[in-house]
RNA sequence: GCGCGCGUAGCUCAGUGGAUAGAGCGUUGGCCUCCGGAGCCAAAGGUCGCAGGUUCGAAUCCUGCCGCGCGUGCCA
């Protein structure tokens, strides 16, 4: 990892404040002030200071100030240093400082600010994770983007991420899936349907049963109507995979990768739900009664037990997570993520009983709750139900607006908000989406790239610092050196739609540029600096679009 | 009832203790002899749900209230 130019400068800054405030590890707060005659960089540092110093914060910053124009790294990279307001300290860089940190930048390429993270950790990520009942549709779509892109972000920070998806391929939604199958079979070869109450309707039943067709011959044809315990065992299984692949075929065009599929159902076939079940009975974790078997979860901070065995005699969904979850937590490393939908999240408490009565941290289970997606259409809210065949699936949202354009959409507000998307707004705004504000940043400086390959002009490495810099020059390269800390701060809070509101600032903050400053065929100094702001940029902008699954053309 | 999340510009949303709260869309008015106008510049638009509290400083933290969503299954 490059040191990052900002990081340094930083650095100095609270060695200094540690001095006069008398203390050490000082946490200095850098960033650009509220309005730009303030400054490239405003800290309140002292102001902070004041409170355990005892003392008053402008005399504090005013010796700051003081140490800051003394020390020769600091002189060097401060044009002026100001106490203002209560106690701010406002920064002003120098040219040859904004030169070098826009060098540095380009220097790194497009990896700029990997592998920023102070302790990196292995991390067992886990998303989307829906039951192959059906097709990825709208509401998983957002987990998809968010998983996805917050797993590229950790990674990128220099975490080890592995990407995991729990195929929930056992239980009664499944039961119902297999006799829906049946039913679409029967119909295939002119038997009598039986489609079970609340069975799933959807077209894309015909497609599995037709490709199980294919693949059975005639072999089952008479055992479909009613079909038998064997015939919904294989179609259950086999029609699981089929539909699997199909969600594995949308995530891989959604640019969504997964390490791992688990399943739920080879953890009853080796009898490690039983096995998870016992563990807890054994650990007094669990009890009998009323001829249910219950997890104590109460003990957890949980406002009631739960059942893990019916008095029917089946496991529940949570018996499977028990074994799920003790599974993974004997390989996760450090921590694991669970991304779950907000339809979920009573559910917290239990995962962490869980981890807890199997002798785990439970603070090592992270579980990021995902918002709804609402859909509009025509002004109205859509409603939209899985059995009733009326979900939008996201082939369609992709068909419709492009994966760019919904990857960036979905993850442009933070998972805990739930947005309402446009569907009318989405597909005819597919012009004006803010997604093609930020391709354009990058195809925009791979133009004026082109222009000066054109005419013969590259880099040149040598070329001293401009004597004066444009507004629009210290914005761009200002913004540049604070992308390693939006993308840590990205990482550290699971939340890359800050890189996507950085990506629309730095975008913005180049096309200023554009209109303001020509880069090729200004003197040398001036040209090289451009060239370098020039290539920075166009490589932030790609490194960002793709943290986030958005390609980044050169032309559009 | 209880638990979690959310109330910020007309709309969609950023902003988890710092200065006069921001962006996009929409509205209004300017800018193409140019490295791409899918762009730029400017204007208008706010009791940050309400009321207290904490402190040098609160959209941000605490308490209460109001409103919306989700959850509160021997469903998954």
């Amino acid at each position: 990892m490059t040191t990052a130019p900002l990081t340094s400068l930083q650095a100095a800054i609270a060695a200094e404040a540690a001095a006069v405030a008398g203390t050490t590890g000082v946490h200095v707060e850098l960033g650009p002030p509220a309005r730009p005659e303030h400054g490239d960089l405003a800290t309140p540092v002292a102001m902070t200071l004041a409170r355990a110093a005892k003392r008053n914060p402008r005399e504090i910053a005013e010796a700051l100030a003081e140490r800051l124009r003394a020390r020769p790294d600091t002189a060097a990279a401060l044009e002026a240093v100001e106490v203002a307001g209560p106690g701010f300290l406002n920064l002003r860089l120098a040219p040859a400082w904004v030169t070098d940190a826009v060098r540095t930048v380009a220097a790194a390429g497009p990896g700029f600010g990997r592998g920023g993270v102070a302790r990196p950790e292995r991390i067992l990520l886990e998303f989307v994770s829906t039951n192959p009942t059906g097709p990825i549709h709208i509401g998983h779509a957002r987990g998809a983007a968010y998983g996805d892109s917050v797993g590229r972000i950790l990674s990128f920070v220099g975490h080890a991420v592995t990407r995991e998806y729990y195929i929930n391929d056992h239980g009664a939604q499944m039961e119902l899936f297999a006799a829906s199958v049946a039913a679409r079979y029967a119909e295939l070869v002119g038997a009598e349907p039986h489609m079970p109450e609340g069975g799933y309707p959807g077209e894309y039943v015909i497609g599995i049963a037709r490709a199980l067709r294919e693949e059975l011959g005639d072999a089952y044809d008479g055992r479909v109507s009613p079909p038998d315990a064997g015939t919904l065992e294989l179609f259950g299984r086999r029609g699981g995979e089929l539909m699997l692949d199909v969600i594995r075929g949308t995530l891989e065009r959604f640019r969504v990768s997964y390490d791992e599929f688990f399943s739920e159902r080879t953890l009853h076939q080796t009898g490690r739900v039983e096995a998870g079940v016992r563990r807890l009975v054994d650990s007094g974790d669990a009890y009998e009664a009323d001829g249910a078997v219950w997890f104590r979860t109460t003990a957890y901070g949980d406002e009631k037990d739960r059942v893990l065995v019916r008095s029917g005699g089946g496991t529940t969904y949570l018996a499977a997570d028990v074994a799920y979850h003790l599974d993974k937590a004997a390989r996760m490393g450090d921590r694991m993520i669970d991304v779950l939908g907000a339809d979920h999240h009573g559910y917290i408490g239990r995962l962490r009983a869980v981890l807890a009565a199997g002798g785990f941290d439970p603070d090592t289970l992270e579980v990021l709750i995902m918002q709804l997606v609402g859909l509009t259409e025509s002004g109205e809210a859509k409603r939209m139900s899985k059995r009733a065949g009326t979900i939008v699936l996201l082939d369609d949202l992709i068909d419709d607006i492009g994966v760019d354009a919904a990857r960036f959409f979905l993850v442009e507000r933070s998972h805990d908000t739930a947005f309402e998307l446009d569907l009318d707004l989405a597909r005819e705004q597919s012009q004006e989406n803010p997604v093609y504000y930020v391709q354009y940043a990058h195809a925009r400086c791979c133009s004026i790239l082109a222009k000066a390959a054109a005419e013969g002009v590259t880099r040149d490495p040598a070329a001293g610092p401009p004597q004066v810099l444009d507004p629009s020059e210290r914005a761009l390269a200002l913004r540049l050196a604070e992308w390693p800390r939006t993308v840590a701060d990205a990482a550290e809070r699971r939340a890359p739609h800050r890189v996507v509101a950085y990506l629309k600032d730095l975008s913005r903050d180049l096309h200023a540029f554009y209109h303001r400053c020509r880069v090729v065929g200004e003197a040398r100094e001036v040209q090289a600096f451009r060239m370098e702001l020039t290539v920075a940029t166009r490589d932030v902008v790609r490194c960002g679009l793709d943290l986030v699954g958005v390609t980044a053309p050169d032309r559009m």
